[in-house]
DNA sequence: TGTACATATGAACATATACTCATATAACAA
DNA sequence: TTGTTATATGAGTATATGTTCATATGTACA
C-alpha cells in the first residue's frame, strides 16, 4: 500500500511518498472546496480573539451601543469601534442606528451557537 | 438612563459615558471569566486556518502519517509537521508512532462538532 | 556500520492582526 | 453658527502567524 507520488510546483517537480494509499485517497475524496475551508478559517478567525469574543458574549444578551461595550468591557472606544467593523465585515453583528448612536446586535443564531459549543468545549 | 463612569488606565483617569446602563449592566454580569474567553479564543484561533481545517478534515475520516497528509494537501511535509504541532499543542490531534511513521488522529469528539456547525453555518 | 526514510524543529521572512493616536463624520443642542 | 457627543476610520506600531529552508532526530534495513 505504499507509493509515491510527484507533484509540480513553481520550483520544479516534487516527489511524496504516500504509507497508506487507499485511506489517502478516501480522506482527500471527501474534502470539500478549497474555497469553503478558506471561508471556513475567516469564520473562525473572527471567534478567535477575546475581544470579539466578549463583545458577541454582550451581545448576545442585550442589544447595546459602541460606548456601552466600552464600558462593559473596559476598552477604548476605539478598539471596540475597530472590532465592531470586523464583525460586521463577517456578517455576524448588525447595527440599526439611533440619533447619534448605533446599536448593535447579534446578526445570526449560529453565532451563539458557535459560542456555546466552544464554551462547553472549554469548560469540562 | 444614561451615566457617566471612570476608569483608571496606564495613562490617568479617563470618562466612558453609558447610555444604557442597565443593560450593560446584565450583559457584563453574565460575562465568564477573562481566562475562559482566552481559552476560548486560543482554541477558535487552531480552526481559523485553512491548512489545518483541512488537516481535520482528512482525520475525521482516515487515521494518516505525516506523508499521507503532505500528499493529499500538496503540501511540503515541513509545512504539515509544524501545523500538526500546533494542532497537538492544543490537544486536538494525537499521534501514536507506528515504527519510522506517527500515525495521527482526532484527538476529540468536539473537534468534528465544531468542525460541522462551521460548515453547516458557511454552506447555507 | 552506513544509508534511506519519516518526522521534527529552529531560524528567517513576509504577511496579518490588534491595538493606539489623531482625526473625520454625523447628529443633535445651544 | 458653534460646540458636544457618538461613532468611524486611516496611519503607525508591536506582536503573532504560516510558510520555507536547512538541519536534527530517530527508526529500519542493507
Amino acid at each position: 500500500m505504499n507509493g509515491k507520488k510527484y507533484y509540480e510546483d513553481d520550483e520544479g517537480i516534487c516527489e511524496i511518498n504516500v504509507i497508506h494509499e487507499e485511506a489517502t485517497k478516501r480522506a482527500r475524496d471527501q474534502l470539500l472546496d478549497e474555497n469553503t475551508y478558506d471561508e471556513l478559517a475567516e469564520t473562525f478567525k473572527i471567534f478567535g480573539n477575546p475581544t470579539r469574543l466578549k463583545i458577541m458574549s454582550l451581545l448576545a444578551v442585550e442589544n447595546l451601543c459602541v460606548c456601552d461595550i466600552s464600558d462593559a468591557l473596559n476598552m477604548s472606544q476605539s478598539a471596540v469601534s475597530h472590532q465592531l467593523r470586523t464583525l460586521r465585515s463577517k456578517n455576524l453583528v448588525r447595527y440599526t442606528k439611533e440619533g447619534k448612536q448605533a446599536r448593535y446586535s447579534l446578526s445570526d443564531k449560529h453565532v451563539i451557537e458557535i459560542l456555546n459549543i466552544g464554551i462547553e468545549h472549554v469548560l469540562e
